[in-house]
Formats: structure tokens, sequence, C-alpha cells
DNA sequence: TTATTTAATGCAACATTGTTGCGTTTTGCA
DNA sequence: TGCAAAACGCAACAATGTTGCATTAAATAA
């Protein structure tokens, strides 16, 4: 396993992940981190930060990729995603509903990898508009 | 409201995505009826299936979009997703588990649109082998 | 500080998936 | 059978993602 380097645009991707205050797409941090570095270099950072597990990969609800630094977890542990997501169809914005625990009973005969809990709607903010 | 017609090629791809036991990508129906049509008429014909509710879209948990016929519902109405699907990531197929009812209880300040409830893994048929 | 190793990058080229415009064909119905 | 418009084919374009390879730069050791 290689040893990962601390460069320039990564630093830049990271804190375009971080700084947002919903998760973004590919083109939305490439346009963000502007000159930085090439648009394939963004493909490969952001691969890189998912393995090593500083972003998280969500798939969103009309199946656009988009990158996250989770508020609600810190870097060492997996995140249990058994929770529900808000995806709001307006401002597009990803909220936890850490409240909304799901579940699951399956028969163990189901091999479980991941949980993909989304409802999509209109958050608050927006409604209010 | 412009009328629907009932072509070759919509009654080819219909039949694909009705004689298929999991949900099939644009690229995966092309390729089935090859020949019957252009490529961008699959898109056309996907397009139109959907708004005249004879297919669903799916979003897999890859991001993918597929399209299916849902059996459990006839297409006079809406179905309603409200229950947990199993996405297998090996046969590629997503089952319906409509007894797993998720109850949301959220706010009145959130408007729902949609649920998505999909649990990706390994299924009983692909575990054994 | 400098040298070394190799992770990371830039660039070009390619692949896949999806969209648009427009002239032509075909369907459903009068 | 004739007609209106739904559907089609084709070409071109657009967005998103991938691969190969020569070059650059980050981390560590000397």
């Amino acid at each position: 396993m290689s040893i990962p380097r601390n460069t320039k645009a990564k630093q830049a991707v990271l804190h375009e992940i971080s700084s947002s205050d919903f998760a973004l797409s590919q083109p939305e941090i490439f346009e963000r981190v502007k000159g930085a570095c090439d648009r394939v270099t963004v493909y490969r950072i952001l691969d890189r930060l998912v393995t090593e597990n500083k972003i998280h990969k969500i798939v969103n609800v009309d199946g656009t990729i988009n990158y996250a630094r989770c508020t609600s977890c810190d870097e060492s542990h997996m995140h249990a995603h058994d929770h529900l997501h808000f995806s709001c169809i307006a401002c597009k914005k990803i909220e936890c509903l850490a409240e909304q625990i799901v579940h699951v009973n399956l028969p163990a005969s189901y091999q479980i990898k991941e949980l993909f809990l989304t409802i999509s709607g209109i958050c608050p903010s927006c409604q209010a508009t």
C-alpha cells in the first residue's frame, strides 16, 4: 500500500469540500479549485480521498455522484449509514437525519454491504421561500 | 398532450424490459434490441414509457440509471415506495422487500416527494455460489 | 541541505452516456 | 386512401469519466 502525499491540489480539493455546506459534484469541485490542477487530477484526488476515508462518495437521488465531508463522524472509523438522509431537490443540500434510525431485519442469507436511505423533497428553508 | 403510438421499436424495448428479471440500463436495452432502432430512439422511447407510466426509472446505488417494469403495482397508479429494496452487487437484481415498511416521522416542515430506501449487498442466490 | 524514490500531476487521447436539431418516415385515424 | 403529427435516423454536440505515459514534486533518508 502506497503512502499518500499531501499535495497543494489535494489540499485545495479537500478545502472546497470541507467549506461547502452541501455535497459537491466533480464538475463543481473542479470549478471551485479552478487553476489549481487539471480536470483529471480532480478525479484522481477524489478517488484517493475516498479510499483514505477523508470524504464520502454520495449517490444523489438523480444519479449524480457527489462528495462530502461527513460532519457526524470522525475519520478513523467507517460511518454507520443506518439513518435517513434528506435530499432537497431545490437547494441540493443533503442533510443527515441522524435521529431517524432505520432498523433492518433481513434473513441472515442476505449479506448487507451498505444502506442507502434517502428521502427527496423540499427542506424547511426552501419551503419558506 | 400528444397521443402515444405503438411502434415496433417501442414494442421491442418494452418487451426486453418486461422479459428481464432485473432492471436494465439504456446500453443494455440498446444491446438487446440491436438493430431494431437507433441509439437515440431508445433514449426517447424510455422517456416516453416513463411518462406513460409503463416503466419505472430507477437510480441504482452506483448511480447508474436503470429501467424496469414494476411487477408489484399495476400501471394505473403510482407505486408506493415506502418499503425497502435490496440491490445485489453480484447479479444486479433489485428485489422489493415489501414486508419491510419504513415509517418516516419528519416534521411537517419537510415536504416529502419520494423515498429511496435501498440496501446493497449480496442476495441469497449469489451467496450460495 | 541535497539526493533518492515514487506518489502525484499534466496532457492528449479515448470511452461512455446522454442531448439536440432537422429532414424523413410511419402510425393512427378521419 | 389521405393527412397531421408522432416517431425515427443521422449527424453533431455535450458532459462525465478513464487510461497511458512522460514529467514534476513531496516525503524521507543520507
